[in-house]
DNA sequence: GAATGTCTGATAGCCATGCTATCAGATACC
DNA sequence: GGTATCTGATAGCATGGCTATCAGACATTC
């Protein structure tokens, strides 16, 4: 199994990828081409079929665009430092939010909980969480201070582990594909066990009852 | 400003959403028709401004499709108990994942996460993890199980902070909107505190330093 | 050394989503 | 009574993510 050779036909059928799809992620320039043998002959490699997997995590699982996961990648394949893939990576995966449109309260309520923390004011996240705090309060949810702080610590500990995955790779790909695939698949992760540990939770506090009506 | 009652224009105007948008939102029972005054009159309310707002808190920052936000939007409308509007929200936000394409060995190691966790089996966040889950390994990363592992702590404590905001309200109209406020806008609030809280953590552990390469 | 099948890049098309523009007729209101 | 505005209905448009088709160049098998 080790770089096993092919050409597309088999590509396609080992990835599971229509060829059509998969000279789609040529053309993006979200997989190399192969090496080729001919005017029109090529070979592809493991690598390749590595690549249409991560591809697929990205943008079926992570739920990332096209655009985004050629960045992303991009920066993977790229021999930049690792804080800079790390926010190239962070500023694919959150859609750009236009500074004007928070408000300074937003930001100021945020920045009160990352209280301590370094962050710079373009952060993604920083802005992106401001926005959720005004479309709260345009919304007439009030008090929402206690929910965040919670969300904060949250995030605090999924950060730590994101950063201990990465520590514990020694090379410079394997950080960065890390990076990449936590950065984008974190969120998704996270958001599916937060639906069960609400489910868990509601399940305690508001038992069953038979004829139940609240 | 209580109950002011607008024309169309004066609706676009306030919510800064065009004529054309608030009757598309209309067509597809986003946003429930104005009070009639004759066949082609019609009349609209602040709670319509509200329902407008709540549409592109939904759509715009929680990113939920107009499919989504409909059955949202319904659940809130209906006067079903709390824990099926809390179900609907659920599904709603997260997207459907085939129960089929998920292995039983992410499953298990999901469920292993949620020892002692009430959750039915088909939650979509447990399936959606399992699909991460799987992700993760077929992209050659193992040894995940710590992150996974601190990623449910994680999910934990937003999940508690969503249940006592619920608590925190009374009516059952309050409640089953902060459900799905919260289900809809938690992703977001904590993917972009995350985000944040990465930039910290990886600038206390590597330290800018003048010509750095790594 | 041809016949048959497969490969190649290029181009065009398709479908879903989320608006947006236009229209014709009815009403508002000065 | 005349202009501005409202109404629902319909059609159109831009983007994103594929997918189908094509003509020409190999490859493989006999």
């Amino acid at each position: 199994m080790a770089d096993a050779a092919m050409k597309m036909a088999e590509l396609s059928a080992r990835s599971g990828v229509a060829v059509a799809t998969i000279k789609f992620y040529q053309r993006e320039n979200l997989l190399p081409p192969g090496v080729r043998t001919g005017p029109n002959q090529a070979l592809y490699g493991d690598a390749h079929l590595g690549r249409i997997r991560l591809i697929l995590g990205l943008t079926e699982v992570g739920g990332l665009t096209v655009a985004a996961a050629r960045r992303v990648l991009e920066a993977i394949d790229s021999e930049l430092p690792l804080p800079e893939t790390f926010e190239i990576a962070q500023h694919a995966v959150s859609e750009a939010v236009d500074p004007t449109t928070v408000t300074a309260d937003a930001l100021a309520h945020v920045d009160a909980l990352m209280a301590g923390w370094h962050v710079s004011d373009d952060n993604p996240g920083r802005l992106a969480a401001a926005r959720v705090f005004d479309t709260f309060t345009g919304i007439g949810q009030i008090d929402a201070a206690g929910w965040f702080r919670r969300y904060a610590a949250a995030a605090l500990v999924a950060a730590e582990a994101d950063i201990d995955e990465l520590d514990a790779r020694i090379e410079r790909a394997a950080k960065a594909e890390i990076v990449v695939v936590g950065t984008a698949l974190g969120d998704t992760l996270f958001s599916g066990l937060r639906r069960a540990a609400q489910e868990h939770l509601s399940s305690l506090r508001y038992p069953v009852q038979p004829a139940s009506e609240i």
